[in-house]
DNA sequence: AGCCCCTTGTAGCGACTGCTACAAGATGCG
DNA sequence: CGCATCTTGTAGCAGTCGCTACAAGGGGCT
């Protein structure tokens, strides 16, 4: 049982119950261990909570790359509204439940949650530049306009405000 | 010592350190009074957010009015800006910490949290509607993609990427 | 006076938190 | 074999959690 093995299961139960709360026993437990021996190969709670955002992240890329379309979208909206649509699916809310506690975590000062949250947003940003219309006056900037909208839209429908982000991404330009 | 001369005091005490981990001592200790009289006044922990939560919504619809010009702004993208400037001061830093912990709850299914976030988002989607230019082509339509805008925007900043939210602003359309 | 209700303090319950001391197997190497 | 290093279990620490049982004060009532 080493990390490698652990991480997997600590992940699946991270995203199941939640990454703020989440404590060494519980943990233990869906892993098949003790958190005895969690101390024993990550060091200190931090430590592992840091290899999980890692973890974390990385699969947060390979969740883009197999769930989404590859063909690129006709419009930025198109593509807002795809990752939207995608990231509405029930598979998503686990993964989606994790990113707000790493928000809260950011807001709170937290470094290890504003390092997860940077490499998502870096992630995100260059999957969205890859999939915007090959006529995009300006992909930068463009991307950086779908990804705001998109952060947004998950937002007010996490919040129960769906409706405010359907109509806030069909008003966005072109 | 009531509710609503503890309730300030508790706030506060929330708006400093965060609401997802508050708990009643500490709660208590910054309110001059003891976990056991919170107990007492509220009933139990659930209750005493539930009316924190209240408290904060109205507070929140108190900011909006009183740190922000009265005037229409000139355009869609003008109001988002003026938004997002003026929640990054950092007299704003404390509500939004609170926001995000309160999102994050939403996201773990926390029907009270679901309620105040509902209040919340409310209040500004009328207060953009208010502050959109008069000559706005759909008021209603604008404010959602307005406030989709705004909540991308500050969750972008608060994982420490604000300059992508600043650009996804600029080219928000008129 | 006597009673009662509202408010409050003290003390504690059982469950949980991250973490550690200690010791015992297991495994590999000379 | 004998020693050492890696891995693991058991038990427990001091601290916090939400909450409660019990009792005592205080003020208003008849």
């Amino acid at each position: 049982m080493s990390r490698e093995t652990l991480l997997p299961l600590l992940a699946a139960h991270v995203m199941a119950h939640g990454l703020a709360d989440a404590s060494l026993r519980p943990l233990a437990r869906a892993a098949g261990t003790s958190d005895r021996m969690l101390i024993y190969h990550f060091g200190n709670k931090d430590a592992l909570v840091a290899a999980l955002l890692d973890y974390l992240v990385a699969r947060f890329a390979d969740a883009l790359d197999s769930a989404f379309p590859q063909a690129r979208s006709a419009s930025r909206r198109a593509c807002a509204e795809t990752v939207y649509a995608v990231t509405g699916q029930p598979a998503f809310a686990p993964f989606l439940r994790v990113w707000w506690d790493i928000v809260a975590g950011c807001s709170a000062g937290n470094a290890a949650y504003l390092a997860a949250a940077g490499g998502m947003m870096e992630v995100l940003l260059e999957w969205v530049v890859d999939h915007l219309p090959a006529s995009d006056p300006d992909p930068a900037a463009g991307a950086r306009a779908v990804l705001t909208a998109i952060e947004g839209a998950q937002a007010l429908r996490a919040v129960g405000r769906g409706d405010i982000a359907e109509a806030g991404l069909a008003a966005l330009e072109g």
